[in-house]
RNA sequence: GGAGAGAUGGCUGAGCGGUUGAAAGCACCGGUCUUGAAAACCGGCAAAGGGGCAACUCUUUCCUGGGUUCGAAUCCCAGUCUCUCCGCCA
Protein backbone atom coordinates (compact mmCIF):
# COMPACT_ATOMS: atom_id res chain seq x y z
CA UNK A 1 0.00 0.00 0.00
CA UNK A 2 1.32 3.44 -1.28
CA UNK A 3 0.70 6.52 0.94
CA UNK A 4 -1.02 8.49 -0.38
CA UNK A 5 1.00 11.56 0.49
CA UNK A 6 3.44 9.97 -1.62
CA UNK A 7 0.68 9.42 -4.49
CA UNK A 8 -0.01 13.66 -4.34
CA UNK A 9 3.79 14.51 -4.15
CA UNK A 10 4.75 12.48 -6.90
CA UNK A 11 2.01 11.80 -9.10
CA UNK A 12 3.71 11.82 -12.37
CA UNK A 13 6.54 9.24 -11.00
CA UNK A 14 3.43 7.28 -9.57
CA UNK A 15 1.85 7.31 -13.56
CA UNK A 16 4.92 6.34 -15.13
CA UNK A 17 5.54 3.04 -12.52
CA UNK A 18 2.73 1.81 -11.86
CA UNK A 19 2.41 1.76 -16.20
CA UNK A 20 5.48 -0.33 -16.55
CA UNK A 21 3.48 -2.46 -14.16
CA UNK A 22 1.17 -3.81 -16.56
CA UNK A 23 -2.14 -2.97 -14.58
CA UNK A 24 -4.71 -0.88 -15.08
CA UNK A 25 -5.22 1.78 -12.42
CA UNK A 26 -6.80 5.24 -12.81
CA UNK A 27 -4.25 7.38 -10.50
CA UNK A 28 -6.54 10.17 -11.58
CA UNK A 29 -9.67 9.24 -9.89
CA UNK A 30 -7.11 8.54 -6.75
CA UNK A 31 -6.52 12.04 -6.72
CA UNK A 32 -9.88 13.44 -6.95
CA UNK A 33 -11.30 11.23 -3.88
CA UNK A 34 -8.61 12.08 -2.09
CA UNK A 35 -9.38 15.66 -2.06
CA UNK A 36 -12.99 14.73 -1.39
CA UNK A 37 -11.83 13.22 1.15
CA UNK A 38 -9.90 16.11 2.80
CA UNK A 39 -12.78 19.05 1.94
CA UNK A 40 -15.14 16.91 4.07
CA UNK A 41 -13.03 15.87 6.87
CA UNK A 42 -12.41 19.31 7.50
CA UNK A 43 -16.27 19.85 7.28
CA UNK A 44 -16.68 17.23 9.57
CA UNK A 45 -14.12 18.63 12.03
CA UNK A 46 -15.55 22.16 12.37
CA UNK A 47 -18.55 21.12 13.21
CA UNK A 48 -17.06 18.48 16.27
CA UNK A 49 -14.91 21.61 17.31
CA UNK A 50 -17.95 23.40 17.79
CA UNK A 51 -19.69 20.70 19.43
CA UNK A 52 -17.13 19.87 22.04
CA UNK A 53 -16.91 23.41 22.81
CA UNK A 54 -20.74 23.48 23.71
CA UNK A 55 -20.31 20.48 25.70
CA UNK A 56 -17.15 22.02 27.55
CA UNK A 57 -19.29 25.17 28.57
CA UNK A 58 -22.24 23.30 29.84
CA UNK A 59 -24.60 25.95 29.27
CA UNK A 60 -27.76 24.09 28.96
CA UNK A 61 -29.21 26.85 26.43
CA UNK A 62 -26.78 25.62 24.15
CA UNK A 63 -27.69 21.71 24.54
CA UNK A 64 -30.32 22.17 21.73
CA UNK A 65 -27.99 23.32 19.36
CA UNK A 66 -25.51 20.57 19.97
CA UNK A 67 -27.92 17.84 19.25
CA UNK A 68 -28.78 19.75 15.54
CA UNK A 69 -24.81 19.66 15.08
CA UNK A 70 -24.75 15.56 15.92
CA UNK A 71 -26.88 15.41 12.98
CA UNK A 72 -24.78 17.34 10.73
CA UNK A 73 -21.87 15.14 11.59
CA UNK A 74 -23.38 11.84 11.08
CA UNK A 75 -24.57 13.09 7.53
CA UNK A 76 -21.11 14.48 6.69
CA UNK A 77 -18.83 11.29 8.28
CA UNK A 78 -21.44 9.07 6.29
CA UNK A 79 -20.28 10.75 3.12
CA UNK A 80 -16.72 10.93 4.14
CA UNK A 81 -16.38 7.40 5.27
CA UNK A 82 -17.86 6.19 1.96
CA UNK A 83 -15.41 8.60 -0.23
CA UNK A 84 -12.44 6.70 2.02
CA UNK A 85 -13.30 3.11 1.54
CA UNK A 86 -13.67 4.01 -2.14
CA UNK A 87 -9.94 5.55 -2.10
CA UNK A 88 -8.62 2.68 0.55
CA UNK A 89 -10.16 0.27 -2.20
CA UNK A 90 -8.09 1.16 -5.47
CA UNK A 91 -5.08 1.68 -3.15
CA UNK A 92 -5.01 -1.24 -1.64
CA UNK A 93 -4.96 -2.55 -5.46
CA UNK A 94 -2.43 -0.74 -6.32
CA UNK A 95 1.58 -2.46 -6.89
CA UNK A 96 4.54 -1.51 -5.25
CA UNK A 97 6.62 0.43 -7.13
CA UNK A 98 9.72 -1.17 -9.04
CA UNK A 99 13.18 -0.01 -8.27
CA UNK A 100 15.27 1.86 -10.20
CA UNK A 101 17.22 -1.06 -11.58
CA UNK A 102 14.75 -3.47 -12.66
CA UNK A 103 14.43 -3.98 -16.05
CA UNK A 104 11.19 -2.46 -17.48
CA UNK A 105 9.37 -4.98 -19.31
CA UNK A 106 5.90 -6.31 -20.01
CA UNK A 107 6.52 -10.06 -18.73
CA UNK A 108 8.97 -12.73 -18.27
CA UNK A 109 10.51 -12.75 -21.49
CA UNK A 110 12.03 -9.30 -20.40
CA UNK A 111 13.66 -10.83 -17.57
CA UNK A 112 17.65 -10.80 -17.19
CA UNK A 113 20.01 -13.05 -16.41
CA UNK A 114 22.84 -11.91 -13.90
CA UNK A 115 24.97 -15.07 -14.12
CA UNK A 116 24.88 -18.65 -14.01
CA UNK A 117 26.22 -21.05 -11.50
CA UNK A 118 27.80 -24.78 -11.69
CA UNK A 119 27.95 -27.05 -13.86
CA UNK A 120 25.30 -28.70 -16.30
CA UNK A 121 26.29 -32.28 -16.09
CA UNK A 122 26.24 -34.27 -19.77
CA UNK A 123 24.52 -37.19 -19.83
CA UNK A 124 25.63 -40.22 -22.23
CA UNK A 125 21.96 -41.53 -22.12
CA UNK A 126 18.59 -40.63 -22.24
CA UNK A 127 17.45 -38.71 -19.50
CA UNK A 128 14.48 -38.89 -17.89
CA UNK A 129 11.71 -36.81 -16.38
CA UNK A 130 11.41 -36.59 -12.66
CA UNK A 131 7.52 -38.47 -13.24
CA UNK A 132 8.89 -40.77 -15.76
CA UNK A 133 12.20 -41.68 -12.84
CA UNK A 134 9.08 -41.48 -10.22
CA UNK A 135 6.87 -43.97 -12.14
CA UNK A 136 9.41 -46.31 -12.80
CA UNK A 137 10.34 -46.85 -8.68
CA UNK A 138 7.08 -46.63 -8.14
CA UNK A 139 7.62 -43.93 -5.26
CA UNK A 140 5.42 -40.68 -6.87
CA UNK A 141 1.72 -41.74 -7.70
CA UNK A 142 -0.12 -39.08 -9.05
CA UNK A 143 -3.41 -41.52 -10.62
CA UNK A 144 -3.49 -42.30 -7.02
CA UNK A 145 -3.96 -38.23 -5.57
CA UNK A 146 -6.42 -37.90 -8.92
CA UNK A 147 -8.43 -40.38 -7.15
CA UNK A 148 -7.81 -39.33 -3.40
CA UNK A 149 -7.95 -35.56 -4.05
CA UNK A 150 -7.70 -34.20 -7.78
CA UNK A 151 -5.71 -32.80 -10.34
CA UNK A 152 -2.79 -31.29 -9.27
CA UNK A 153 -1.63 -33.29 -5.91
CA UNK A 154 0.75 -36.25 -5.99
CA UNK A 155 1.78 -38.79 -3.57
CA UNK A 156 5.55 -38.99 -3.07
CA UNK A 157 5.93 -42.86 -1.17
CA UNK A 158 8.90 -44.62 0.39
CA UNK A 159 12.49 -43.45 -0.34
CA UNK A 160 11.73 -40.55 -2.50
CA UNK A 161 9.29 -39.35 0.60
CA UNK A 162 12.48 -39.91 2.32
CA UNK A 163 14.27 -37.74 0.54
CA UNK A 164 12.00 -35.40 0.19
CA UNK A 165 12.21 -34.75 3.83
CA UNK A 166 15.76 -34.89 4.11
CA UNK A 167 15.64 -31.99 1.77
CA UNK A 168 13.54 -29.98 3.81
CA UNK A 169 15.73 -31.03 7.26
CA UNK A 170 18.99 -30.40 5.77
CA UNK A 171 17.55 -26.76 3.99
CA UNK A 172 16.19 -25.88 7.45
CA UNK A 173 19.18 -26.72 9.56
CA UNK A 174 21.70 -24.61 6.79
CA UNK A 175 19.71 -21.85 7.81
CA UNK A 176 19.03 -22.16 11.23
CA UNK A 177 23.17 -22.82 11.74
CA UNK A 178 24.79 -20.85 9.09
CA UNK A 179 22.36 -18.22 7.91
CA UNK A 180 21.11 -17.24 11.27
CA UNK A 181 17.17 -17.18 11.06
CA UNK A 182 14.93 -18.41 13.67
CA UNK A 183 13.20 -21.47 13.10
CA UNK A 184 9.10 -20.92 13.15
CA UNK A 185 6.25 -23.38 13.26
CA UNK A 186 3.59 -21.43 12.14
CA UNK A 187 -0.26 -21.91 11.57
CA UNK A 188 -0.54 -22.66 7.84
CA UNK A 189 -4.36 -20.89 8.48
CA UNK A 190 -4.14 -17.13 7.83
CA UNK A 191 -7.19 -14.55 8.61
CA UNK A 192 -8.24 -12.01 6.24
CA UNK A 193 -5.82 -9.51 7.90
CA UNK A 194 -2.67 -11.04 7.21
CA UNK A 195 -3.92 -11.85 3.42
CA UNK A 196 -4.59 -8.08 2.94
CA UNK A 197 -1.01 -7.36 5.09
CA UNK A 198 0.78 -8.94 2.55
CA UNK A 199 -0.84 -8.43 -0.44
CA UNK A 200 -2.90 -11.77 -1.35
CA UNK A 201 -6.21 -9.31 -0.51
CA UNK A 202 -8.05 -7.67 -2.30
CA UNK A 203 -7.14 -8.47 -5.62
CA UNK A 204 -5.60 -12.00 -5.58
CA UNK A 205 -8.69 -13.71 -3.99
CA UNK A 206 -9.44 -16.06 -7.03
CA UNK A 207 -5.83 -17.91 -6.07
CA UNK A 208 -6.28 -18.78 -2.71
CA UNK A 209 -7.77 -21.75 -1.17
CA UNK A 210 -10.49 -20.04 1.63
CA UNK A 211 -11.94 -22.53 4.20
CA UNK A 212 -15.47 -22.64 4.78
CA UNK A 213 -15.65 -22.28 8.58
CA UNK A 214 -19.67 -22.62 10.57
CA UNK A 215 -18.66 -19.33 12.66
CA UNK A 216 -18.94 -15.80 12.14
CA UNK A 217 -15.82 -14.58 12.95
CA UNK A 218 -13.48 -13.47 9.82
CA UNK A 219 -12.49 -15.43 6.97
CA UNK A 220 -9.93 -18.09 6.56
CA UNK A 221 -7.79 -19.03 4.06
CA UNK A 222 -5.03 -21.73 3.63
CA UNK A 223 -1.41 -20.29 3.14
CA UNK A 224 -0.39 -19.74 -0.63
CA UNK A 225 3.30 -19.22 1.44
CA UNK A 226 4.33 -19.27 4.76
CA UNK A 227 5.42 -15.67 3.96
CA UNK A 228 2.28 -14.70 4.84
CA UNK A 229 2.16 -15.66 8.41
CA UNK A 230 5.96 -15.15 8.95
CA UNK A 231 5.77 -11.52 7.81
CA UNK A 232 2.10 -10.99 9.49
CA UNK A 233 4.20 -11.67 13.02
CA UNK A 234 4.90 -8.06 12.96
CA UNK A 235 1.32 -6.75 12.08
CA UNK A 236 0.38 -3.90 14.29
CA UNK A 237 3.67 -3.83 15.92
CA UNK A 238 5.99 -0.89 17.03
CA UNK A 239 9.76 -2.52 17.23
CA UNK A 240 12.37 -1.34 18.86
CA UNK A 241 15.23 -0.64 16.17
CA UNK A 242 17.22 -2.93 18.64
CA UNK A 243 15.08 -6.42 18.00
CA UNK A 244 16.06 -5.48 13.89
CA UNK A 245 16.54 -7.28 11.77
CA UNK A 246 14.63 -10.17 12.20
CA UNK A 247 14.96 -13.19 10.43
CA UNK A 248 12.29 -16.49 10.16
CA UNK A 249 12.70 -19.83 8.61
CA UNK A 250 9.63 -22.24 8.26
CA UNK A 251 9.02 -25.04 6.31
CA UNK A 252 5.22 -25.13 5.43
CA UNK A 253 2.83 -27.01 3.08
CA UNK A 254 1.53 -24.23 0.74
CA UNK A 255 -1.55 -23.99 -0.96
CA UNK A 256 -2.50 -22.80 -4.63
CA UNK A 257 -5.56 -22.64 -6.73
CA UNK A 258 -3.57 -21.93 -9.46
CA UNK A 259 -6.63 -20.75 -11.21
CA UNK A 260 -5.43 -19.23 -14.69
CA UNK A 261 -2.58 -22.08 -15.42
CA UNK A 262 -4.62 -24.45 -16.97
CA UNK A 263 -2.53 -26.25 -18.86
CA UNK A 264 0.73 -25.14 -17.59
CA UNK A 265 2.85 -27.82 -16.53
CA UNK A 266 0.45 -29.86 -15.82
CA UNK A 267 2.70 -33.71 -16.07
CA UNK A 268 4.73 -33.95 -13.22
CA UNK A 269 5.13 -32.39 -9.63
CA UNK A 270 6.04 -28.55 -11.01
CA UNK A 271 2.93 -27.05 -10.33
CA UNK A 272 0.99 -28.58 -7.65
CA UNK A 273 -2.03 -27.19 -5.19
CA UNK A 274 -0.23 -28.21 -2.24
CA UNK A 275 3.55 -28.25 -1.95
CA UNK A 276 6.21 -27.89 0.60
CA UNK A 277 8.30 -24.73 0.83
CA UNK A 278 11.58 -23.55 3.00
CA UNK A 279 10.09 -20.14 3.28
CA UNK A 280 12.78 -16.95 4.67
CA UNK A 281 11.28 -14.03 5.74
CA UNK A 282 13.15 -10.52 6.99
CA UNK A 283 12.36 -7.70 8.61
CA UNK A 284 15.11 -4.67 8.85
CA UNK A 285 15.41 -1.35 8.94
CA UNK A 286 14.09 0.83 5.71
CA UNK A 287 17.21 1.35 4.74
CA UNK A 288 18.62 -1.77 4.66
CA UNK A 289 16.21 -3.64 2.40
CA UNK A 290 18.71 -3.92 -0.07
CA UNK A 291 21.42 -5.09 1.47
CA UNK A 292 19.24 -7.94 2.93
CA UNK A 293 17.66 -8.90 -0.60
CA UNK A 294 21.38 -9.87 -1.52
CA UNK A 295 21.57 -11.52 1.73
CA UNK A 296 18.48 -13.90 1.42
CA UNK A 297 19.64 -14.75 -2.42
CA UNK A 298 22.61 -16.10 -1.13
CA UNK A 299 21.43 -17.85 1.53
CA UNK A 300 18.67 -19.29 -1.02
CA UNK A 301 21.72 -20.45 -3.33
CA UNK A 302 23.96 -21.72 -0.70
CA UNK A 303 21.86 -24.66 -0.66
CA UNK A 304 21.84 -25.20 -4.29
CA UNK A 305 25.82 -24.50 -3.81
CA UNK A 306 25.94 -27.69 -1.40
CA UNK A 307 23.68 -30.07 -3.11
CA UNK A 308 25.72 -28.98 -6.37
CA UNK A 309 22.69 -28.42 -8.67
CA UNK A 310 23.31 -25.86 -11.20
CA UNK A 311 21.23 -22.87 -11.69
CA UNK A 312 20.62 -19.02 -13.12
CA UNK A 313 20.18 -15.77 -11.35
CA UNK A 314 17.95 -13.73 -12.65
CA UNK A 315 15.99 -10.15 -11.64
CA UNK A 316 12.34 -9.98 -12.90
CA UNK A 317 11.29 -7.42 -15.26
CA UNK A 318 8.44 -4.94 -13.75
CA UNK A 319 5.93 -6.75 -15.58
CA UNK A 320 6.51 -10.13 -13.98
CA UNK A 321 7.13 -9.24 -10.42
CA UNK A 322 4.83 -9.54 -7.67
CA UNK A 323 2.02 -7.53 -5.94
CA UNK A 324 4.00 -6.43 -3.28
CA UNK A 325 7.69 -6.62 -4.56
CA UNK A 326 10.01 -3.77 -5.61
CA UNK A 327 12.74 -5.65 -6.63
CA UNK A 328 13.54 -9.54 -6.91
CA UNK A 329 15.80 -12.37 -7.88
CA UNK A 330 14.64 -15.18 -9.30
CA UNK A 331 16.87 -18.75 -8.70
CA UNK A 332 16.02 -21.00 -11.38
CA UNK A 333 17.77 -24.45 -11.48
CA UNK A 334 18.23 -26.46 -14.15
CA UNK A 335 15.94 -29.40 -14.92
CA UNK A 336 17.91 -31.93 -17.42
CA UNK A 337 14.34 -33.39 -18.75
CA UNK A 338 13.59 -29.87 -20.26
CA UNK A 339 16.64 -28.68 -21.32
CA UNK A 340 15.87 -25.65 -19.69
CA UNK A 341 16.44 -23.47 -16.07
CA UNK A 342 13.19 -23.65 -13.56
CA UNK A 343 12.11 -21.51 -10.79
CA UNK A 344 13.13 -23.42 -7.46
CA UNK A 345 12.83 -19.83 -5.42
CA UNK A 346 12.17 -16.10 -5.53
CA UNK A 347 13.73 -13.39 -3.52
CA UNK A 348 11.92 -9.82 -3.37
CA UNK A 349 12.26 -6.99 -1.43
CA UNK A 350 8.84 -5.33 -0.35
CA UNK A 351 9.94 -2.25 1.03
CA UNK A 352 7.50 -0.61 3.04
CA UNK A 353 5.08 -2.10 0.84
CA UNK A 354 3.44 -4.59 2.96
CA UNK A 355 4.60 -2.85 6.46
CA UNK A 356 2.33 -0.32 5.31
CA UNK A 357 -0.45 -2.47 4.95
CA UNK A 358 0.48 -4.05 8.48
CA UNK A 359 1.68 -1.14 10.42
CA UNK A 360 4.21 -2.81 11.36
CA UNK A 361 6.90 -0.10 12.40
CA UNK A 362 9.94 0.30 14.58
CA UNK A 363 11.24 3.34 16.10
CA UNK A 364 14.03 5.02 14.88
CA UNK A 365 16.98 6.51 16.08
CA UNK A 366 15.41 9.83 16.58
CA UNK A 367 12.69 8.20 18.44
CA UNK A 368 10.16 8.22 15.53
CA UNK A 369 7.88 5.48 14.20
CA UNK A 370 9.00 4.23 10.75
CA UNK A 371 7.25 1.44 8.46
CA UNK A 372 9.75 -1.88 8.68
CA UNK A 373 11.03 -3.14 5.13
CA UNK A 374 10.02 -6.44 5.08
CA UNK A 375 11.55 -9.33 2.43
CA UNK A 376 10.72 -12.94 1.63
CA UNK A 377 12.28 -15.65 0.00
CA UNK A 378 12.12 -19.53 -0.99
CA UNK A 379 14.95 -21.31 0.81
CA UNK A 380 13.61 -23.39 -1.41
CA UNK A 381 10.91 -24.63 -2.51
CA UNK A 382 11.13 -28.34 -1.85
CA UNK A 383 9.12 -30.01 -4.12
CA UNK A 384 10.69 -28.77 -7.05
CA UNK A 385 14.40 -29.58 -5.28
CA UNK A 386 13.39 -32.77 -4.95
CA UNK A 387 12.49 -33.20 -8.90
CA UNK A 388 15.83 -31.67 -10.08
CA UNK A 389 17.54 -33.85 -7.64
CA UNK A 390 15.71 -36.69 -9.08
CA UNK A 391 16.71 -35.61 -12.61
CA UNK A 392 20.17 -34.16 -11.98
CA UNK A 393 21.04 -37.23 -10.33
CA UNK A 394 19.45 -39.90 -12.18
CA UNK A 395 21.42 -42.99 -13.29
CA UNK A 396 20.97 -44.80 -16.76
CA UNK A 397 19.33 -47.67 -14.68
CA UNK A 398 16.79 -45.06 -13.35
CA UNK A 399 18.05 -45.37 -9.93
CA UNK A 400 19.03 -41.64 -8.21
CA UNK A 401 21.89 -40.87 -6.55
CA UNK A 402 21.47 -39.24 -3.07
CA UNK A 403 23.74 -36.05 -2.70
CA UNK A 404 26.41 -36.41 -0.29
CA UNK A 405 25.37 -34.05 2.09
CA UNK A 406 21.29 -35.45 2.08
CA UNK A 407 23.16 -38.93 3.40
CA UNK A 408 23.55 -38.49 7.17
CA UNK A 409 19.36 -37.41 6.89
CA UNK A 410 18.27 -40.63 5.30
CA UNK A 411 20.51 -43.36 6.85
CA UNK A 412 23.23 -42.47 5.02
CA UNK A 413 21.59 -44.23 2.01
CA UNK A 414 23.45 -43.65 -1.31
CA UNK A 415 20.93 -44.50 -4.00
CA UNK A 416 17.23 -44.64 -4.43
CA UNK A 417 16.43 -47.65 -6.95
CA UNK A 418 13.83 -50.25 -7.47
CA UNK A 419 14.87 -52.81 -5.25
C1' G B 1 -20.04 -27.73 24.60
C1' G B 2 -21.14 -25.50 30.13
C1' A B 3 -19.60 -21.64 33.95
C1' G B 4 -16.86 -17.38 35.24
C1' A B 5 -13.01 -13.21 34.48
C1' G B 6 -10.97 -9.78 31.34
C1' A B 7 -9.47 -6.48 26.79
C1' U B 8 -6.46 0.91 28.57
C1' G B 9 -0.13 3.93 25.48
C1' G B 10 6.28 -0.02 23.08
C1' C B 11 5.33 -3.18 27.80
C1' U B 12 3.13 -3.73 32.98
C1' G B 13 -0.88 -1.39 35.17
C1' A B 14 -4.46 2.70 37.69
C1' G B 15 -8.89 5.08 36.44
C1' C B 16 -15.37 3.38 36.36
C1' G B 17 -20.13 10.31 33.55
C1' G B 18 -17.10 16.53 32.83
C1' U B 19 -9.37 20.15 31.53
C1' U B 20 -8.33 12.00 31.69
C1' G B 21 -4.98 11.56 25.95
C1' A B 22 -5.43 9.08 30.30
C1' A B 23 -1.78 8.05 37.33
C1' A B 24 2.44 4.99 38.43
C1' G B 25 6.41 1.72 37.02
C1' C B 26 9.47 -0.39 33.07
C1' A B 27 11.56 0.58 28.29
C1' C B 28 13.25 4.50 25.17
C1' C B 29 15.48 9.61 24.08
C1' G B 30 18.16 14.18 25.97
C1' G B 31 21.02 16.22 30.05
C1' U B 32 23.91 16.48 34.95
C1' C B 33 27.57 13.56 37.39
C1' U B 34 31.91 10.05 35.74
C1' U B 35 38.53 8.94 32.73
C1' G B 36 34.54 5.70 30.49
C1' A B 37 30.32 2.90 31.79
C1' A B 38 26.74 1.69 35.51
C1' A B 39 23.97 3.81 39.43
C1' A B 40 21.67 8.27 41.04
C1' C B 41 19.27 12.80 39.78
C1' C B 42 16.68 16.33 36.18
C1' G B 43 13.79 16.73 31.68
C1' G B 44 11.20 14.55 27.46
C1' C B 45 8.29 10.57 25.47
C1' A B 46 1.01 7.47 22.44
C1' A B 47 -0.97 6.81 17.58
C1' A B 48 -3.62 8.09 13.14
C1' G B 49 -5.55 11.91 10.26
C1' G B 50 -6.60 17.24 8.71
C1' G B 51 -4.81 22.56 8.20
C1' G B 52 -0.19 25.66 7.99
C1' C B 53 6.26 27.45 4.63
C1' A B 54 6.85 27.09 9.78
C1' A B 55 6.32 27.91 15.08
C1' C B 56 1.95 25.63 15.74
C1' U B 57 -3.02 24.02 15.64
C1' C B 58 -7.49 21.03 15.09
C1' U B 59 -10.04 16.21 14.98
C1' U B 60 -10.31 11.15 16.18
C1' U B 61 -8.74 6.96 19.10
C1' C B 62 -8.83 3.46 26.09
C1' C B 63 -11.00 -4.47 21.64
C1' U B 64 -15.01 -3.74 17.45
C1' G B 65 -19.96 -1.99 16.13
C1' G B 66 -24.40 0.26 17.81
C1' G B 67 -27.13 3.04 21.82
C1' U B 68 -28.04 6.57 26.21
C1' U B 69 -26.17 11.79 27.30
C1' C B 70 -25.03 18.66 26.12
C1' G B 71 -20.70 15.45 27.46
C1' A B 72 -18.50 8.26 27.66
C1' A B 73 -12.23 4.83 28.82
C1' U B 74 -16.21 5.13 32.39
C1' C B 75 -23.49 3.53 31.71
C1' C B 76 -26.61 0.02 28.18
C1' C B 77 -26.90 -3.65 23.94
C1' A B 78 -24.53 -6.87 20.27
C1' G B 79 -20.11 -9.05 18.50
C1' U B 80 -14.81 -10.56 18.49
C1' C B 81 -10.69 -12.14 21.03
C1' U B 82 -7.92 -13.75 25.49
C1' C B 83 -7.55 -16.19 30.26
C1' U B 84 -9.38 -19.66 34.32
C1' C B 85 -12.47 -23.91 35.78
C1' C B 86 -15.57 -28.30 34.18
C1' G B 87 -16.71 -31.72 30.14
C1' C B 88 -15.00 -33.89 25.47
C1' C B 89 -11.01 -35.08 22.12
C1' A B 90 -5.98 -35.29 19.83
Amino acid sequence: MHNIKDIRANFDKFTKKIKSRNVDINLGEVLELDSKNRTLIQEKESFEKEKKDISKKKDKSLFEKSKKISEKIVSISKKQVDVKNKLENILSSIPNIPLEDVPVGLDESQNKEIKKFGVVRSFDFKVKSHYELGDNLKMLDFELATKTSGARFVFVKDKLAMLERAISNFMLDIHIKENGYTEISPPIIANDLSMFGTGQLPKFENDQFELKIDESSGRKFLIPTAEVILTNMVRDQILNIKDLPLRFVALTPCFRKEAGSYGKDTKGMIRQHQFYKVELVSVVENSKCLDELERMTNSATSILDKLNLPYRKIILSTGDMGFSAEKTYDIEVWLPSENKYREISSCSSCGSFQARRMKARYKNNNNENEFVGTLNGSGLAVGRTLISIMENYQNSDGSITIPEPLRPYMNNLEKISNN
